[in-house]
DNA sequence: TTACTGACGCCTT
DNA sequence: AAAGGCGCCAGTA
C-alpha cells in the first residue's frame, strides 16, 4: 500500500498484472451470450483501460492457446471481423458467429448494434 | 539495443 | 464530411 493509485487505473507495469489483464478479457468475453456480439473497446473500457483496445485483441491471440474464447464475438466498433483472419480459416470467424444465430455479410455483422452486448451495461457492477 | 508492427479507438486537421 | 495522426502495451525483427 505505498502509493496510491487513481481509482480507475490499474498498475500497467508489474509483471503478473498484464496477465491478469489477458485473463479478465477471457473472462469478460466467455461471458457474451450467444447470439451476441461485443466489441475490444467495450472490454477495454469495462477494465477501465478504455485506450488500451489494442491490448485486448493481443489477448484474444493468447487465448486463442490458452482457454475456449469464443472470439469470434469480440469484433471492433464498426462490427467488423477485423480478427477473422487470426481464426485458420479466413470464413472461420463467421461460421462459428452464424452458428451462434448472428448474420454476417461482408465481414460485417449485420444488427452489430441490437445485437451488441456491452459488459459495462449487460454485466453493470 | 532500438524500431516497427499490430484482433482498436478517439481526437485533430 | 472524410482522412490522418496519436496513444496504449507487448511481441517480433
Amino acid at each position: 500500500m505505498s502509493k496510491k493509485l487513481p481509482k480507475d487505473v490499474k498498475p500497467a507495469t508489474g509483471t503478473s498484472s498484464q496477465q491478469q489483464f489477458f485473463k479478465d478479457v477471457w473472462d469478460v468475453v466467455m461471458q457474451v451470450p450467444r447470439g451476441r456480439v461485443t466489441t475490444y473497446g467495450a472490454i477495454a473500457a469495462y477494465l477501465g483501460s478504455k485506450m488500451s483496445a489494442r491490448m485486448v485483441g493481443w489477448a484474444m491471440n493468447a487465448a486463442h492457446t490458452q482457454h475456449h474464447v469464443p472470439a469470434q464475438r469480440v469484433v471492433n466498433r464498426m462490427g467488423m471481423l477485423s480478427g477473422k483472419a487470426h481464426f485458420g480459416t479466413p470464413t472461420r470467424m463467421q461460421e462459428l458467429l452464424e452458428a451462434d444465430g448472428v448474420t454476417v455479410k461482408d465481414d460485417r455483422v449485420l444488427n452489430f448494434t441490437t445485437l451488441f452486448w456491452d459488459p459495462a451495461k449487460e454485466l453493470e457492477l
